[in-house]
DNA sequence: TTGAAAGCGCTAACAA
DNA sequence: TTGTTAGCGCTTTCAA
């Protein structure tokens, strides 16, 4: 390994000469720099960015915890994060919690702030979000894509407004007619999902519809989604319509009914929430209520960075854009409705 | 920062038996340990990972260099990878090139032997594979999901055998009378998936079909699969099967046919190779080859592992398991045939 | 504009 | 069994 030393000796430089040429080039003559740069050449010196992460006191690397990335939602949050990290001249340690408190414990005890200069943790459950209070002490820590933007936690966080989404889901089925809604809930990887249900639920309530006839709550996943709607169209048959907390779900959902026998959107409406990529490739291509995944993604990152370069000044939340409405094929006005 | 030399004061040793503690405990006295265990737990002590890396000349992190992790694929290579990293005391860096090779210069670069202790790199296209040749000398560095084993690329790898997975599917669509086959073949994000077709094809010229009557080169997504199966079957509307050299296209294609009013699989077969989650998971569900993407994935980091601690007695190549064929719903005997 | 020197926090000989 | 010492490779004052 080329040292900076050597690459100091082989320019006939000092050490010092040769990390002001790396960082500050405007410190050092024009010559002197010419003669640096061609011996970091001629050797390949590559800085060692463990020493200088050290010697810096910082790593340039920020840590994303989430709990299991084979998630459709994750790969699409760690994609914007990862470039947006990399465009201000960070590495992203993805660290999967596989919904264990353990893994995530020993995670954050070991890299916030000793490896990675800022942690970012998704979907935190209520251990999670414990945890992370606790290890706040070691490190920047900041909570992405946090559910309740009325009740902001004793985190920094970036905060999407679910409630409002799960409302925009109600009002949309409302509109098309329907009043028998059933529910199909998902357990956030570990946190309930409630702020969506409770958002929808209240949006109901408005419209004049007391409740959903029923509901379920679930694991994130198709396969699971697929089940709960089994189970939900058994006990309540005259269901029109089904919202699910997010896509998955309502994804399973749609091949459930599809399954029983039932057509989407003509005897049962499916809408759901997140609008992962998934949404718009599934036939019926899926109504949903759009999360800015990227853009909070970025906007967590940026966050994320101003917090480690000043902790005080940085105000402890931050709202995401506002969700949208994305009607596509799995809504449609209520049968029922329209004939009786 | 708590470090470990104010443990030693507190535990009045030296900083020396401190890391003693932490590292080799037998060496020293049990009451002593006890002391400094004591004062780690007082203290709030964690190693500053940095410094233990650069004092160790290994920082534990093993990189993942990847093209896109949007692509369903990727997650969950990398959900198995970061637990194989995981319970051998790793931690896993993800790098997206963005399909970007100056993005995969500057990771490998950056990283390879002076941040991470070794890389995994996936699915490379030549531009790749050649800046992995040329930065070998960095550090260790192991392509995974090598799709030749018949020509060992110039690093260490971990093959396996597409040719085979191609020849697979060749075999299950004969079988089932087929005759006019399409194919859509994937670029493998750069590098084009010539294996999987290859073996296709010599299978099905050893089956007597002469070869695949059209083909299309196209991105992996299932959007390009949907729309490069739209112009196949435009082309060729007597097509009674297709194959496509990765599910995505394939799950794309199925809707494609849909769409057209080709019902799938009693008016044309689909199938793909992959089986990633999705697969089972979309209707019909879809027939495809399996590779056993955790298993590489493990298989990968533990040779990668094995490479950093002794470079030289590794042999270049393993192969991963073989692929087996899945039959679900998307394929079905040729209607065609059968009456013709 | 450059150099000398101290130090980041930890590990690992070696000595005691 | 514990302490002493010398680094790991880089950054960063402070002097020259």
């Amino acid at each position: 390994m080329v040292t900076l030393s050597e690459v100091a000796r082989h320019a006939r430089v000092t050490a010092a000469t040769v990390s002001n040429v790396l960082r500050n080039r405007e410190k050092v003559r024009p010559e002197t720099a010419e003669r640096v740069l061609q011996a970091i050449a001629e050797l390949g010196y590559r800085p060692n960015l463990n020493a200088r992460a050290l010697a810096q006191g910082r790593s340039s690397t920020l840590a994303l915890m989430l709990s299991n990335i084979a998630n459709p939602f994750y790969p699409e949050f760690v994609l914007a994060a990862e470039r947006a990290a990399r465009k201000s001249g960070h590495f992203l340690m993805v660290c999967n919690t596989d919904d264990d408190a353990q893994i995530g414990r020993a995670y954050l005890n070991q890299i916030a702030g000793t490896f990675a200069d800022g942690v970012l943790v998704m979907n935190t459950d209520i251990a999670m979000n414990e945890l992370c209070i606790s290890a706040m002490h070691n490190g920047p820590i900041l909570l992405a894509m946090w559910e309740h933007p009325e009740k902001p936690p004793a985190l920094p966080c970036v905060a999407v407004d679910f409630a409002q989404a799960g409302a925009l889901a109600a009002k949309h089925l409302l509109e098309l007619g329907h009043r028998k809604i059933g529910m199909l809930i998902g357990d956030g990887c570990g946190g309930l999902q409630d702020a969506r249900s409770d958002g929808f639920r209240a949006a109901l309530a408005a419209g004049g519809v007391a409740c959903a006839t029923a509901q379920m709550q679930v694991r994130d996943s198709i396969d699971a989604g697929h089940e709960a709607c089994v189970t939900l169209m058994k006990k309540h048959p005259q269901l029109t319509a089904i919202f699910a907390s997010n896509d998955l779900l309502a994804i399973g959902a749609i091949q459930a009914l599809i399954g029983m026998g039932r057509a989407v959107p003509h005897d049962v409406s499916v809408i759901g929430i997140t609008d992962i990529a998934l949404a718009h490739q599934v036939r019926p291509a899926l109504t949903t209520v759009a999360i800015q995944t990227a853009a909070v993604a970025e906007l967590s990152i940026s966050r994320l960075i101003q917090l480690i370069d000043a902790p005080v000044q940085v105000p402890s939340m931050a709202i995401g854009p506002p969700p949208e409405l994305v009607v596509r094929d799995s809504t449609g006005p209520c049968k029922a409705r329209a004939s009786g």
